[in-house]
DNA sequence: CTCTAGCAACTAACTGGTTGGTTGGCTGGT
DNA sequence: ACCAGCCAACCAACCAGTTAGTTGCTAGAG
């Protein structure tokens, strides 16, 4: 390991600011703590992501990009896209974490690195659009709608933990049974 | 109004507390803020209410208790039971907010009020069963499963605003259209 | 190959302001 | 006179962000 290597030193803080974030929420997370699991200088997160805010977006919208490779929208088989997206955020608690955090604390307000979200979005919308088109999934709910209400499916198990584990359970089979069920669902909302 | 008047102090603090947690989190709450907004004393708090932390399970546990009597399950009407539940929580947008921030910032570790929480969920479940039992309501979908999920459609958007404004729109009209959708999708979700 | 000047990477200490929480005393009702 | 309700002032800890200075890498002159 080199003495001086600003991309370890970048790529250590930004990882200790997702975990931060992911943990304590914009509002919750400490500078100094994330320079000190970083092993780098509270300066110098300073002099590579700016404030806590930005950091806050550019870790959140890395992190967007990056599912948004490993998990692209596949409606023509949506159960197993389903089965990808509980898989992908199952191994990686921090996105939605970061998600949740974002929504709560900024609200609807305009976000930083907007145009990037909308991008985003946009392509997945456009997936389903174009299936809606081929008439493989029902036109009943709009394009846009639909994929909300996917997601919702699928990810309101880490927003709620303990209406989960009163109304389905934590255990193994308990886990297998909801994600049936979640595809189940899933099946249904874009049948036509 | 009394000069001197304890409950009615006691319930300013309490009313902004409501707004100040649902607003802000526990970690982004300000006790100053508390206080100025009640126009009372900080040290108010801290006699009626105990510390921070205190102060939010309280006023948690308190709300909790409106929502069970105020939103009964109707497994057979679905639709408005899903419209009372969205207006509710239109009303009310603390509650789920609080809800959230309890999630997020403590986890899903034992609750204060586990088993209050427990017999209301039970109610809802044995609800939607005997509706499956009666044959009004799919079997396909197990009666815990399905009210958790039918929970997800109703109030998915309150957890992730951001994503809601960019992929369906903030107008009214976008609103009556998200609606018709959750209610399209609850309806598929229940159908037989 | 050697020396050194320049610059980027890095650091310690500090600043101005805020925070949750406390204390001792004043006030008004009885 | 009594005492609970109430308050201004205070405190120690904390926190995001800044500053002034040090260290190590490297390019280029000799």
């Amino acid at each position: 390991m080199a003495a001086r290597d600003p991309e370890a030193t970048k790529a250590r803080i930004f990882e200790a600011a997702v975990a931060e974030f992911a943990r304590h929420g914009i509002a919750g997370a400490r500078i100094d703590r994330i320079a000190a699991e970083a092993k780098a200088n509270k300066q110098l997160i300073y002099a590579y992501f700016g404030n806590k805010a930005e950091l806050f977006a550019i870790v959140l919208e890395k992190k967007m990009l990056h599912v948004a490779e490993d998990v692209p929208v596949d409606p023509d088989d949506i159960e197993s896209w389903i089965d990808r997206v509980m898989d992908y955020h199952a191994a990686h608690p921090e996105l939605l974490r970061l998600l949740f955090w974002e929504g709560l604390e900024y609200g609807s307000a305009e976000l930083p690195l907007e145009s990037a979200r909308q991008e985003h979005y946009a392509r997945k919308v456009a997936a389903l659009q174009d299936a809606q088109d081929r008439g493989v999934v029902t036109e009943a709910i709009p394009a846009g709608d639909l994929l909300f209400l996917l997601t919702a499916l699928a990810n309101w198990t880490a927003v709620v933990p303990q209406m989960r584990r009163i109304l389905v359970g934590e255990g193994e089979t308990d886990r297998d049974r909801l994600r049936a069920s979640v595809k189940e669902a899933a099946r249904r909302l874009t049948a036509r």
